[in-house]
DNA sequence: TATGAATGAGGTTTCATTCAT
DNA sequence: TATGAATGAAACCTCATTCAT
């Protein structure tokens, strides 16, 4: 394999770029979905990388253009996660516990938070973009619930739209939680909010 | 002319004062809630009262004691419905019907977003403050709980504080949910989280 | 007299404000004459005012706003005042003077300056109006020149359009030899670039 | 391979470098005279080489010290043209044709333009050079009329030192005009300003 | 009580410049 | 020689806040 990549020539440096890139934006979005887009300053996401503020914009044209990409990629890849799990055809439980999981413990969390909170403060051309993402994604949420309904595991009477509004409320509603919590036990409490969504408070 | 003022017996302004700056806090309130304590801006809330954003600090001294006494009001009284009903020894599927209702459709409920949203930017000689409010606020939740486990209307099993967080984490994740609604519709969907609370979203 | 002023009441602070207005933008305009639009700080012209570069914005958008209008102004002014000289049938000889005379001795001297060399920074949904300015202006020279040809003030073989141009050049190309003047020398500066430009360096 | 650059006798890269820095100082002065120092960026002047902006410091220290060269090119260069077809011994009208070409068509324009516009953005330790340059170039031009009055093609009451600065600004205010003309139409466009210079604008 | 005008701190952004590669 | 990445100073601008009226 090294023969490989030596007799290539010197990689290209676009990888190790994009690789940059990819960092910066990491930090912007935990920055972000942190404190909110208005609170956090180019100086916060530059602190937590170890460089000063302007030299963010080597990577972004501007701090509201940064969070476009952001709202963007954690508005499609959120979706693009669903659809990935219902067409791989897993029983409801499992979907519901994988949608949630992805929402609040995956890579691209804080992503999918910014989406989530801070997308209503992009300027109005990109307003219409996002708005489709979020349709999308409520779609998909009702997608699992109506699937559920076919196969019995969901009560035919349950309002499908209104169940994925509230899968996704309380997810971002979790989010403030999560950061306290050690690493550890966070996998134990995203359990217990999906099976308590599935279950419900009430003895049945 | 001073006869004119004094015959009408000037009532003590203080009333009239104290009911203006509710109207303030009111006002400021929604708006905190709306776009968050950050991207708000005095002239925002100026605007919304149809002042001068100088004015403002006749009722407040500054924008972060406004929040502070927001998020003050917000957090405890809370608590103090949540309490009232817990003392008046409702079923367990009413009390956490009206948690919900008041926390979404409360005449407080700006308050209420406030304190969840916002109470983080507050300085930290208060934060000691804001968060026993919050304890509590989790603790009467809980309490809503094991009063259920006791009258066997809740499973025995059910961990009460991630319930209660659980709670707080859906109610708190809607409220972007419920502006675009026509008023008609909020019951609807106030009374649909409640039930699919209480119920889950599965067969049972 | 002060009877009257003092029946009316009291001053609405309306032209007060327009009058600063006026302040500013003179400040603005002598400052962008001076160094150059870019050259130019918001601290230069607030310095020259003395106030702090942040209360400008209580009366421009931006800088470049400010730019914009400062350019209509000093555009559009020009234009009048030759209309109004050209419709007032002084000779060309006058109108010549008149109109060298207004451009660089006229209280919006720092007006058309920044028309001439700074409204080219302007963003592109300004250019077509400033174009029009610039072309009327153009166009009103080159009618002095023909009324001229009419009268038999100026030889028919003159080509207007060039001439209209020299005369617009001669006067922004002198605009930096004014400053250093001392108020006294300034008008026989003028007169005499008028005459020269009327009868030419040459014995004829 | 060291023998095949070995073979031709590595000319000394010198030349090679020189006329490098030319291509560079050309561009540069180019963009300044464009948009004016303050508005240039190093970029623009790179983007015109296809280079990048920290390449340039290669072949100058600073923005600010390519100006002065370019500043100090502009001012002698120009006044070595005047000083070289005065003693040629021709008739002033080929003298002032000479001059104004020289100024608007010759190779350095765009120098003599740097030299007219922001020379005076250089820092307090090269004006004096800079001013001794504007003043040679001024009395050499008051040179061209002395000699026109001692041969009788000027009037003997010219004021030789105000024609000189007519010359100069009608030259520098006209710069603006070439640039949006057709190569082919700066010629005749010249010539005119030459000529209405010579003759004047009204019928002798 | 309310306003208009101003302040000044702090934020975003630009850009000349440096330097390891 | 040239580049890509980074710096840091300084610019524009916003906004909470003050204060005379």
């Amino acid at each position: 394999m090294s023969e490989i990549t030596s007799v290539a020539p010197a990689a290209p440096s676009k990888p190790r770029q994009l690789r940059r890139r990819s960092e910066i934006m990491d930090a912007a979005a935990a920055v972000f979905a942190k404190r909110g887009y208005h609170a956090a300053t180019t100086r916060d996401i530059a602190d937590s990388l170890g460089m000063q503020p302007g030299s963010l914009y080597y990577y972004f044209e501007s701090k509201e253009a940064a969070l476009a990409e952001i709202c963007r990629i954690g508005g499609s890849e959120f979706g693009d996660h669903i659809e990935a799990i219902l067409s791989a055809g897993l029983p409801t439980r499992e979907l519901i516990r994988s949608a949630i999981g992805n929402h609040l413990q995956g890579d691209r969390r804080h992503y999918v938070t910014c989406f989530a909170h801070n997308r209503r403060f992009l300027p109005a051309d990109v307003v219409p973009e996002m708005n489709r993402l979020a349709r999308r994604y409520a779609r998909l949420w009702e997608e699992i619930f109506r699937r559920g309904i076919e196969r019995g595991e969901v009560p035919a009477a349950l309002d499908c739209r209104l169940a994925a509004t509230a899968a996704v409320a309380l997810c971002n509603g979790a989010v403030p939680y999560l950061e306290p919590k050690a690493p550890g036990e966070i996998a134990a409490f995203v359990d217990g909010l999906a099976a308590l969504f599935m279950t419900g408070a009430l003895r049945s």
